[in-house]
DNA sequence: CTTCTTGTTACTGA
DNA sequence: ATCAGTAACAAGAA
């Protein structure tokens, strides 16, 4: 699989912008993608149910019909937003997306009855999940369903047309993983900016799918203290680049990190947790050092740090 | 009771 | 206009 559009791939624009197989990324979102990949493509959707509007960003109408009687041919990812081509069934696409942002406490998972029941208590949690928290559900005509979930509401969802998906891709900042993204290309991004820099890796328009695990995870293993002015020394920023590389490769492996909500689209945990060296440690000794891990706020976020071993 | 939380965005002021 | 910093969104856990 190639084009998120076709499987020709002949939107050339879109395509290069839209990571794939190839462009694995934010790992807990790239881990559901590639679960979802296997369950839920070319199965056409028999019905959509809105338990909760608050978490549509288009009318309910738009979701029905759009998405009912339509088949899935492919899912990319661009930051941490998942993007689902919708198609006519035997593969046409329809020119429409259905767009899922999960947000802090946002799951996707996909649930079949029959599977599930055989699994102990993997069915009894996510049963129990989406009965408290479950806003929207696709049901597909062979069995199974995909369920959105989300306990804070800042996730969503959302039907887009060609323009609108542009409209959104624009705003992301390069895939860190993408081969293109040099330790030249993150010099330029750093280039004068005055902000901290553990602001600009969190800011999705100077680079996408970090977040405040990866973040500090990141500037840890890089040495670098997250309150520096992003505008570092060139052996610092290759040294950023090497670790950011890294950690997110590592991340994915794992299947990302279940720190408190995270799971995967068959509700399992990721392991990245286990490998965190500095985040959620305040207070416990430094794993490079003799120091403690100490917490300050940075860019609105609590931000975990050693002062010995990042300058 | 207080403070914290894997994300994003509107608002404020320089 | 641009940039940087903060509050807010909602719900639950510690």
């Amino acid at each position: 699989m190639c084009g998120l559009f076709t499987k020709g791939g002949n939107h050339a624009i879109l395509d290069r912008t839209i990571n794939s197989k190839y462009m694995p990324e934010l790992p807990e979102i790239e881990t559901i993608r590639r679960g979802l990949l296997e369950k839920v493509l070319e199965k056409p959707i028999l019905s959509v149910r809105v338990n909760n509007e608050e978490i549509l960003r288009s009318p309910r109408r738009r979701f029905t019909q759009t998405l009912k009687g339509k088949e899935f041919i492919s899912i990319g990812r661009r930051g941490k937003m998942l993007i689902f081509t919708i198609a006519e069934e035997g593969g046409e696409p329809t020119g429409r997306f259905f767009l899922a942002r999960l947000g802090m406490t946002g799951r996707l998972v996909y649930f079949d009855e029959e599977n599930g029941s055989r699994e102990g208590n993997s069915y009894a949690r996510k049963k129990s999940y989406a009965h408290a928290h479950c806003h929207f559900i696709l049901g597909f005509e062979s069995s199974g369903s995909l369920l959105f979930c989300d306990s804070r509401k800042f996730g969503y969802l959302e039907i887009v047309d060609e323009a609108g998906l542009e409209a959104k891709l624009r705003r992301f900042g390069p895939e860190p993983l993408d081969k293109s993204f040099t330790w030249q290309a993150l010099e330029k991004i750093l280039d004068k900016r005055k902000v901290s820099i553990k602001a600009l890796l969190l800011n999705q328009e100077c680079i996408a799918g970090i977040g405040n695990i990866y973040a500090d995870e990141i500037l840890f293993d890089a040495g670098i203290m997250p309150t520096r002015r992003a505008s570092l020394e060139r052996e610092e920023i290759r040294s950023l680049h090497r670790s950011m590389k890294r950690i997110l490769k590592k991340a994915v492996e794992k299947r990302g990190t279940s720190f408190s909500d995270y799971v995967d689209a068959a509700g399992e945990k990721g392991n990245f947790q286990n490998f965190l060296k500095i985040y959620g440690r305040q207070g416990k000794p430094c794993i490079g050092c003799s120091g403690i891990v100490e917490r300050m706020v940075v860019a609105g976020r609590g931000t975990n740090f050693c002062r010995s071993c990042q300058k």
